[in-house]
DNA sequence: ATAATATATTTGGTATCAAATCAACGTACA
DNA sequence: TGTACGTTGATTTGATACCAAATATATTAT
């Protein structure tokens, strides 16, 4: 892997060093360009990136406490490779976390949110390449997430995705039936919100991010 | 604060330097010896445990990277000090992954859990020490959260644990009015558990869950 | 062929120096 | 008076050079 070519996908060298190696490598392995069981070499990286170990180091503890990098000791790191199970586990956890982020945030939300909700499912209609219309499904949760003004909430979402979703991506948004369906899904919650009904958007976020078990890759492990 | 009768209560280094060092600053956190807020400088700590600056600093950033330490960048490391809303959102977080783990764990629950679990509460009823009761409390929980084999609920609230506790132990184990009402609930618990019904259970452990956030303390913020 | 040993590679750690950052303080100037 | 501007000092941050320990690979001897 070309680390340099990442690093430009990342933009200039701001601030420290570390921060920097660490985006590089996030971004990588969240995009899926660094795959599940890559290695990544303390020197190959340093050296391509043009900075000494020691922030290199400190970039990959940082991604093994997020989970993306698993750190065999004296025996280098690798991008974590997650199991179907592990992956399970993280979709259900998503599902009552977002069962909990619905519930508190309906009653909040506001005619604006509901209308910028309703812009997001608009556009997802129209969308027509696979980044696009991963960055409109973030949008829709993010949104609704943003609402329940639950820091906690916002960091476990955050971390499932930045885990589980460059295993999904492929299956999700690869064909059309799957992608109506989800917009559907997207507008029947949203009617539900508008009813004022927490209960029923509520159970429909959670089965809507369960359905996405269905589409995790069968040859993992 | 004295880093050194820290290190002593984890043990000798063993293995890498840089781990042994996040060990200590962790017992030393979650343990309430370093409150939020304290400085954690990097100088005085590799002085202290005589090791060089650099696995200290990775220490910190994966302290940093589970919540329990703050990096100012170029202004130093503190404890980190949580708020009063943090904490309400950890409780209503640990409340939800909760409902879940208890929905998934009891059909999975063969009598011996069960006994387990009474056999807590017997003991729970006859704990002295504040020390105690906390092993206790979080054996309890524990025994539930390992039947729903569930490894990404297993990390998510042991990160809660390790990051809320520390504020909520005083006004948790003080008062013995609190302590009898909360194995009580332990014990409709269980006794729900018994009757195999798993709705009542979940939602019994949820509220249960949820009564902690009576507790956190005023003074913060 | 297999066990033992040597060699190379990689990680992990230390010492030391240089640079960057930021807070705090003080001074000049409007 | 009080705001703006430097200066100073403490501290973090990064780099370089070097070494030690662990692991993997190759080689040799039995």
């Amino acid at each position: 892997m070309d680390y340099r070519e990442l690093a430009e996908a990342v933009g200039p060298r701001t601030g420290a060093t570390q921060e920097w190696v660490f985006r590089v490598l996030r971004e990588g392995i969240i995009s899926g360009k660094l795959k599940g069981g890559t290695q990544l070499k303390q020197d190959e990286v340093s050296a391509a990136l043009t900075v000494s170990h020691i922030p290199v180091r400190e970039a990959l503890r940082q991604l093994e406490a997020q989970g993306l990098v698993t750190i065999h000791p004296n025996r280098g790191s690798t991008v974590t490779q997650l199991t179907r199970s592990t992956l399970e586990d993280m979709m259900e956890i998503r599902a009552s976390i977002s069962y909990y982020i619905a519930r508190r945030a309906i009653p909040l939300m506001s005619a604006e949110d509901l209308d910028e909700l309703q812009a997001v499912i608009e556009e997802q209609k129209k969308a027509t390449d696979t980044s696009e219309e991963e960055r409109l499904n973030y949008k829709f949760h993010e949104v609704l997430t943003r609402r329940a003004k639950n820091k906690v909430a916002d960091m476990f979402i955050e971390l499932i995705h930045s885990n589980a979703d460059r295993y999904l991506r492929d299956a999700l948004y690869s064909d059309a039936a799957r992608r109506n369906q989800s917009v559907s899904e997207h507008q029947a919650i949203l009617d539900a919100c508008r009813e004022g009904d927490a209960e029923k958007a509520s159970t429909l976020l959670h089965d809507h991010i369960l359905e996405a078990r269905k589409y995790i890759p069968e040859d993992l492990d």
